[in-house]
DNA sequence: GAACGCTGTTGAAACCTTTCATAGCCTTCC
DNA sequence: GGAAGGCTATGAAAGGTTTCAACAGCGTTC
């Protein structure tokens, strides 16, 4: 080798920074224990075909060494994640919430884990965290959508990841659907309330941008329309979110009516605005549901406590969560997986808002 | 499986399932937009070195190809991860809802994303879920724990991944923590019940491996103490979690006493199980506060809409979370990070249910 | 017209794990 | 005594992305 040469390839001590400098990696615990990779790998994946001591050493290796296996290169190479991602509308509704732990539920006895996330009614949110999750490769995706017409959330099944629609029913689409009968339920909320004798009754609920809220209106319609009466009778409060906050703003409105003109009933969207609505009307000397008689709709558990205890309508709150993962779960494990959509009936509860005490 | 998922037979529709997924990698866009490997990872990447041409060429190949990025492959070459945990004692308590909100606040503002995981009081979950995201290598995790001893969390940072602990203040460890004084309010809410000349008075809550529970005791057996009472006077009443449903237990519990041993007041762990205790004293013909005054902690949004308005300890829940993530956040960016303990301080928001109306 | 700098692009290495065909060793059985 | 077969352990390949040194063009400067 010439002098030439030498100069021409300096020698040079590369040294390429890993990200994580002190991650311990199956190599690093192979060579600990003597044994090879591959075995390690066995004894993560398929323990039963180590022997014993190997196993041992392996495994003695592993917890001096601090070994903490990385999912990332797992989920590369195997192809396949144990997660599974329910993507709600409002994490600070109760309703949700008990849906999420059906979800949870119906997951654990499958071997799987859950990932909560919120899109608090933020149709961006709501994309952004689809993205995120087909790619991360999620198992399956369990969604309360706000839109869900989105073109995004009709790909991610032709993708590659299932998902289930939670708490609306989808039209003919690449998904299963768990839903309750919406429509039924506004018009259980409003027969109700005709029966009870009366004549002005407002719908409160809103964006119109969600389903949920359109089936429940729509529902109110029909009833009104069976009774006799045209649809356009019923009074509409829109709101801006489903939430305590906004049913406080409703309420407003409405206790600011003359009496002659204000309605004497009023059928919320779900039960924080119910609530909202009741504590505001109450607070403006109102009286619950003499004045003004209200019906909820979900039935969470406040409903009952409430200062009025709140009529509403009742839905399987778990059952729902956990039909809706056992679905997904099917989808992504049976090759025979048929879309299904199932449709729960809802229920109406009559407490004392509407119905006063007997 | 929760009453209201008794027998809800639902309809099934069933449709025949489209076929199958299919997935494009980076090499597929390269070949189709007729670049390199590596040109199409920069318009992934660091966009603005690439030339215009080149880029629509890339995007456009995306698109077409529904091309969507790999995370787990990102990640393991890239080394970091995007997302942020918070590991939840309760979802279904609308405090920590409002402590995630305050979460998600301070992610976004750094371009993050959270996953919610909910450890329901379970100490395995808790366990497996911190397994879980410490092999995802999320960038950080937020933890309100059950166990806040458990070697598994004090590891977690020694092997690189952030924690910080929420509602809780641990001692110096290797971890931030943001808290509120417990002990504090505690002793706010007793002094308020003495104050309005309670003898009898009962604490409400447990199990006692929860920290919250038992600062709150400790609060309130000083406060007994302070006004020369000796803290053995503190009639407790062991609940085996922070639900409204055990709160109704308590309530049964404290409304079969006879009326000359029964306190008269009681101050519960937390809101729900006010409410609950509320409710089912009420229901058993118990006055509030007349019979009974009640106290509540967290006032969360239902406390100020109970049947009775609850008189509470309000905590700073959003200020919480966003302190708490910001603080992961300075801890994974900033080299020279010091673990910091906040504690804020509590309140005591007065209204009916010990009050009475004025 | 040679050297230089700049811009955009390239190709291969590296990340860490799982998979799988194969090899080595022991028993068992003809 | 040797073939067959059962256990275990092995080593290399594969999986999709990012990174980075090197390179190709091309215009500028001396």
């Amino acid at each position: 080798m010439s002098v030439d040469d030498a100069e021409a390839l300096p020698e040079r001590t590369r040294r390429r920074r890993t990200p994580k400098p002190h991650a311990a990696g199956v190599k690093a615990v192979a060579a600990a224990a003597g044994v090879s990779l591959g075995t390690v790998s066995n004894v993560l994946n398929r323990p039963e075909v180590v022997s014993p001591l190997t196993r041992a050493k392996v495994e003695a290796a592993m917890a001096s060494l601090g070994f903490v296996r990385n999912e990332s290169a797992r989920q590369l190479r195997a192809g396949s994640s144990r997660i599974l991602a329910y993507l709600m509308l409002d994490a600070g509704n109760p309703f949700f919430t008990d849906v999420a732990k059906g979800v949870e539920e119906a997951a654990q006895a499958a071997g799987l884990s859950v990932f909560l996330c919120t899109s608090s009614e933020d149709a961006d949110r709501e994309a952004a965290y689809l993205d995120l999750l087909e790619q991360q490769r999620v198992q399956g995706i369990l969604i309360t959508p706000i839109d869900q017409n989105s073109s995004r959330l009709r790909k991610l099944p032709s993708r590659g990841t299932p998902v289930v629609v939670v708490d609306r029913a989808l039209d003919e689409g690449e998904h299963c659907s768990v839903a309750v009968n919406d429509v039924l339920g506004g018009e259980l909320a409003i027969s109700h309330l005709l029966e009870l004798g009366h004549e002005r009754i407002a719908y409160v609920g809103g964006p119109n941008t969600i389903g949920q809220v359109v089936d429940r209106r729509e529902g109110a319609r029909r009833a009104l329309e069976t009774a006799g009466r045209p649809a356009a009778d019923l009074i509409e409060l829109t709101t801006g979110a489903l939430t305590v906050a906004e049913g406080r703003g409703a309420g407003q409105r409405l206790a600011g009516l003359p009496a002659d003109r204000r309605p004497t009933a009023a059928f919320c969207a779900n039960d924080l605005l119910a609530l909202g609505l009741l504590q505001q009307c109450v607070s403006l000397g109102l009286r619950v549901p003499e004045d003004l008689a209200i019906v909820g709709y979900d039935d969470i558990e406040f409903a009952e406590a409430a200062a009025v205890p709140l009529t509403s309508v009742r839905q399987p709150r778990q059952l729902l969560g956990r039909t809706a993962a056992e679905l997904l779960l099917d989808e992504s494990s049976n090759p025979d997986h048929e879309h299904q959509r199932v449709t729960f009936t809802p229920e109406l509860v009559v407490r004392t808002s509407t119905r006063g005490t007997l």
